[in-house]
DNA sequence: CGTGTTATTGACCAACATCAAACTTAGTGG
DNA sequence: CCACTAAGTTTGATGTTGGTCAATAACACG
């Protein structure tokens, strides 16, 4: 059977939590309503106020915020399975946007759907508020990435995470990743300008940390990228998978 | 009846949920533990796996990073009532530290009796996610406020927050508040250097925004401290309070 | 092929950091 | 009350990181 849209979702939620048979049936019966946006397109703006919440299915998504002047500066980046506003289960209008970096086709959900499930199974109830707690811890690192790195250490510090994210995931190669940003985006999410970002590149490829072909990242020695970034994946909470978990 | 501890968690709380008489009386069988913080001393530490949360009942309190080379990142400010590590709840170890800004007063709760609380009410239950998705919002603020905005919005901003948190705390004067923090823990939540906060603090003032006594700051004009700091309230999801209320 | 987007380069500039010293303030103990 | 100390604030000089502007090159796509 082809992994299906459910099974997005029960396998991120897998790589912060063990779940069980009953928790994976219960995420199998929510409701899916499905839609696509195109590239640059918010799947959720600011000032909205949800009545569901969104899966990222395929493709990838950031959460951002646009400051006076018009700077935007990006919160997250967010891979298939995650489920970028959760928040707005208790929150009711949203505080900052979120759009597609790529094509995405995401699922959405009714609170009320949501609510249920989680009422009916405490452990559920748990997986999803570990889920926004480590989106919290994320945004964490974040603040002190931006507030205090330079731009070397920003720039490798993201590659790390979108790294060992990606992996977690299965959405990476052994040693790379696609990472469909611009040089702009970087810049949008480490709080710098597209021209530093371009020059921050160019000095991890001739050091040879990675090297790029496209939207595509070769990790050329992780250990010195690690370092170059400052990078310890604690801050991620993720669950130590068994070796012979399937 | 003079305030009790328990009460200050309540007002808190209160900020942004209405709580009934029956959250009152459950949150006030919290047990507390009360432990006495001097100023500088970690709250919790970065690596603990504390089984209990705590409640700052008197003082303030800051959680930070200490990134690659000593460097030290504030994430976020604390007043009394605040739960700053409801996440250990969900999140096994502390990915970061919370000391004491000044002497602080706190109470801890075992994670077994904040489970049970909320196992009990649904309600309560909501109010803490709430809290914590509340924490996270204010960390996507400072993400775009330490990557896009310039020293002075900075700073501005961060005393626009200070003030209208610790006024809906009932903690703030009319136009003047107590921020006991040395330039250099500024420079640190913003992430700047504690020269160029000095600098930025006397445009500050000459241009009568605030006026400083000690750590005492007033407000000189709220709507231009507001437009220089790009400041909108919105992402601290404050509950609207009825003006025939209590 | 054009056309628009993204990446790259160079020249120049501004914001902010760093360093070091002087000054202020608030204790603290004699 | 005063001298002494430690912490914090202020100032000036100087350096560096990263921003801005503008032009060119490389791609991607119809």
């Amino acid at each position: 059977m082809p992994p299906s849209d459910h099974d997005r979702l029960i396998a991120r939620l897998n790589t912060i939590a063990r779940l069980g048979e009953a928790e994976r049936e219960a995420l199998r019966r929510l409701p899916f309503r499905i839609r696509r946006f195109d590239e640059n397109k918010d799947l959720v703006s600011q000032g909205d106020r949800p009545f569901e919440c969104c899966v990222i299915l395929e493709g990838m998504a950031a959460r951002y915020k646009v400051v006076g002047g018009g700077r935007r500066q990006l919160l997250s980046l967010h891979f298939a399975g995650d489920l970028p506003d959760l928040q707005s289960l208790q929150l009711e209008h949203m505080d900052h946007g979120i759009y597609a970096l790529t094509p995405v086709r995401a699922a959405f959900v009714p609170h009320e759907a949501v609510r249920s499930m989680i009422r009916a199974s405490e452990k559920l109830s748990d997986v999803l508020i570990r889920h926004a707690l480590i989106d919290a811890s994320i945004f964490r690192e974040w603040v002190a990435n931006i507030g205090r790195r330079n731009a070397y250490e920003r720039i490798a510090h993201i590659f790390c995470e979108v790294f060992v994210r990606m992996r977690a995931l299965g959405l990476a190669q052994h040693d790379s990743f696609r990472l469909p940003m611009t040089q702009a985006e970087l810049g949008d999410a480490a709080g710098l300008s597209p021209v530093h970002v371009n020059r921050v590149l160019q000095r991890l490829r001739k050091e040879g940390l990675i090297s790029s072909r496209g939207d595509v990242h070769a990790i050329g020695d992780w250990e010195r990228l690690r370092t170059a970034g400052d990078f310890s994946e604690d801050y991620l909470h993720l669950r130590r998978i068994d070796p012979d978990e399937t």
